[in-house]
DNA sequence: ATGATATACCTCGCCTGTCAAGGTATTATT
DNA sequence: AATAATACCTTGACAGGCGAGGTATATCAT
């Protein structure tokens, strides 16, 4: 089943600082690994991807540079900062919440 | 920890008709219920829980009609009609989902 | 050479769900 | 008479997602 992201909305930057922590990655290669790391069941639209950047680097969460010159095309590279660390920690606790609080409310239950 | 409605949004309308399914109710009453389901953790705010009425409504995903007349404030019922059953059922295999590509981007992975 | 495909980045403007703020009405409590 | 709880509703602003468009480099097939 392929998610749509308005399910989503509100995950996207603690997604990409999840990313982000396993090492410095550009724009295209953080995508792929997102749709590898899920089955393709998830991909950023590039136009959501680099609105997302430009807001986590905003508020200060990552940083970017831009890679050495090679083959190719030029690529910008974040990395994530302190801030953005204690971000996904929290985003990261949020997270186990909304599942407790959404299984809570749309799960089955047989005994009840 | 008490959870923004950014990070539920898109889930309003299958938490609303989850409720619904246990029996028919009314705004106030199912926002109470949610409240006290999630420990507190999470509700709606009004504006939102009756555009979601609304939104439902006129997708043909709940029906509505005035509770009889009784001491205290007239109370607008809400019924999950047969389409609002399937779009549950969807929503329900929707955040099964969700939860597995959450986990997958955002998790800790000792291993990894 | 020409076109297609993959890589790689970016912006503009629309759409949609949330919600602060405002409103109405009934009943019970102080 | 005032306050709180119950119960409903609308308007306008805001923010994130994203369709559509643009730019540029490199490879591969025709």
């Amino acid at each position: 089943m392929a998610l749509s992201a308005d399910i989503l909305r509100g995950h996207t930057d603690a997604i990409i600082l999840a990313q982000l922590v396993a090492g410095d990655s550009y724009g295209y290669q953080i995508n792929k690994t997102v749709t590898e790391r899920t089955g393709g069941a998830y991909g950023f639209k590039e136009a959501t991807l680099y609105t997302a950047f430009k807001r986590l680097e905003q508020n200060g969460l990552i940083t970017s540079y831009w890679g050495e010159d090679g083959p190719g095309a030029r690529r910008r590279y974040y990395a994530v900062t302190e801030a953005g660390m204690a971000k996904l920690a929290e985003d990261r606790q949020e997270w186990n919440e909304t599942k407790r609080v959404m299984d809570a409310l749309i799960s089955w239950k047989e005994g009840l």
